[in-house]
DNA sequence: GTGAAAGCGCTAACAC
DNA sequence: GTGTTAGCGCTTTCAC
């Protein structure tokens, strides 16, 4: 068995409260004592026992995050290592640790998110996704248990701190620029539109398509799962068309690379036939062929301030409910090119 | 403040320890006071709080997982989210808990599982990576503390659990393949040569080429860093060469990706001028231009058999060490072609 | 079958 | 400045 702080204490001669304090860099405990107590950790390789303190102190310094289920393809979107790294290492400053879930299913989500809540497992939560009616999210507002979320609530917003990225904008600015380089014809390929994120982001298409006046078919618009075969099926769908889109508004990168490879399959090029922007700016947009126009959304970022977030109000119960907005930016690739007029 | 097992005792007007014993089940308590004590848990909104039970018990039910440092760029490989599904499933299944190790770099790294063995966060740590001469593999050695390795370790292989795919085995297929489709100049790109992974594909290939008494040029294997800048660099290196290959064994898809880019970049197609095989059979394997023949390595379930093996070790420290190896399967696709005997 | 009591390792009043 | 002591919420002997 590891020593404990009552060796220490009676190694250095003094009493375990003093030990506790020279842990906590008690400023009242005078220079030497401190000196003899470190010394007396050391000799006998002393670690403080988290349960016990957290026991006491009734805290964790833990921090949980909850992925979406991985029924959900989406978890195999490099989205997540990314946030992962982002809340990583904010919580590494602070000294926090991570607790994950990864539940097959809902039920074994919600289940996780209850033994982090009641078990005291965890000072606070970030969920890395949001959906509509979710019931993860409304169990921690019912508890009033510090939490956080990656994307936008579908209600209480005002209540609910938050980060994310203004998708409506972004994707307001991605529609525009296929409408500036004279596209006509542009549609919108989103995950489930049981996500915020897919709401948005389509609120944004359709603002812009309707600003500028252009058609808008309801067949314009496809909810597909992740990737794959959702690339396929979108293509394939949008493609039988009578009149199919030059242009793409498409909520991710990796079902940009589904829909590049389903375009060529069926004879289209891209960009020479279609124009393709999307989001997120993960490190393949950038090795596709051809490298794709999206939005920077700064996966990274996200996860810090989400664990900044979190920490806070894990630190301060009446700290109020945020918004943080992480700013996005479009990089321009070759994934969209102008109309060709004489066509 | 949650209720304690001390206010559902006093609810089901019973002592503490009758509660405690109904929540482990304990069999020598009737059926009515079970009944009494679990009714009184439920109007409670009882749950137990796991700190003060982890001190009691001097455990955690918590596996530490622990991330090559997110210096390492192999973490944007979508490898890791899906073994830590694997591993999440089982540690779900048995009620255990993942507590993950993202840090900055190695040193963070190596704190942070200092504070997981000390702390006594975690029962036991899976690592993720394994690369030669490891401080967080030596640590854990000589602290006698149960962990498993994905991945071979670089030493002392027989005393360390670890779960791994034979891939000296899959590498000499991937080489042996293109030998037997006519390829005589066959190149080698992997990752770090300080990883055990990149060294045993690397021996595999080796070994294939040797075995047929083709020429192997030193200048024929190239370590480069993952991806992207990695991808370029490899194919700039190796075409530029008197005697380019025509068929490559790259040690990821990822890497593969960006390889397939480039090459385009400088006129070349695959699979006309240059066969590539891979590994890891990443989802995006079959969506790349073209699909990639690939090696499965099944990495969902190295994260099942690495968490089953370490909670095995967690639960009786006298487990034997073990070698579990996951059976690959090499995907033929469309990134490799059989050479043109005319050209 | 159930209760009383000690103790897991630490912190935080409260003393002095 | 430092020591004493009473918990934090649970498990686990040892009684009965």
């Amino acid at each position: 068995m590891a020593s404990t702080i009552k060796d220490v204490a009676k190694k250095a001669g003094v009493a375990p409260s003093t030990v506790s304090r020279v842990i906590a860099d008690n400023s009242r405990i005078s220079l030497s004592t401190k000196k003899r107590v470190r010394k007396a950790m050391k000799q006998l390789g002393y670690h403080p026992n988290i349960n016990a303190r957290n026991l006491a102190v009734r805290s964790t310094q833990a921090i949980g995050v909850v992925m979406p289920s991985s029924a959900d393809t989406a978890l195999q979107n490099p989205f997540f290592p990314e946030v992962l790294r982002g809340i990583g290492s904010f919580a590494h400053e602070t000294e926090y640790s991570l607790y994950v879930s990864t539940g097959g299913d809902d039920d074994d989500i919600f289940e996780e998110v209850q033994r982090m809540v009641h078990g005291n497992r965890v000072d606070g939560i970030i969920l890395l996704y949001s959906r509509i009616s979710d019931s993860v999210q409304q169990f921690l507002m019912e508890e009033e248990f510090p939490f956080v979320i990656i994307g936008k609530p579908s209600e209480q917003e005002n209540e609910i701190t938050h980060v994310d990225n203004d998708n409506y904008k972004a994707s307001l600015e991605l529609t525009n620029h296929l409408i500036d380089i004279g596209h006509q014809n542009i549609a919108f390929i989103g995950g489930s539109d049981e996500l915020t994120v897919t709401i948005d982001r389509l609120q944004g298409y359709r603002q812009a398509i309707q600003e500028a006046g252009l058609p808008l078919p309801e067949e314009y618009i496809v909810h597909v799962e992740f990737l794959k075969s959702g690339g396929r099926e979108a293509v394939e769908q949008l493609f039988s068309l009578q009149t199919p889109p030059t242009g793409l508004v498409v909520a991710d990168d990796l079902m940009s690379l589904g829909v590049i490879n389903m375009l060529e399959e069926i004879g289209l090029n891209c960009p020479e036939d279609v124009s393709i922007t999307s989001f997120n700016n993960l490190y393949l947009a950038e090795i596709t062929t051809p490298p794709l126009t999206t939005v920077d959304i700064q996966i990274y970022m996200l996860g810090v301030h989400a664990a900044r977030c979190l920490i806070e109000k894990a630190q301060n119960k009446d700290e109020p409910a945020k918004r943080i907005i992480v700013p996005h930016e479009v990089k321009y690739r070759q994934s969209t090119k102008e109309i060709d007029p004489t066509k």
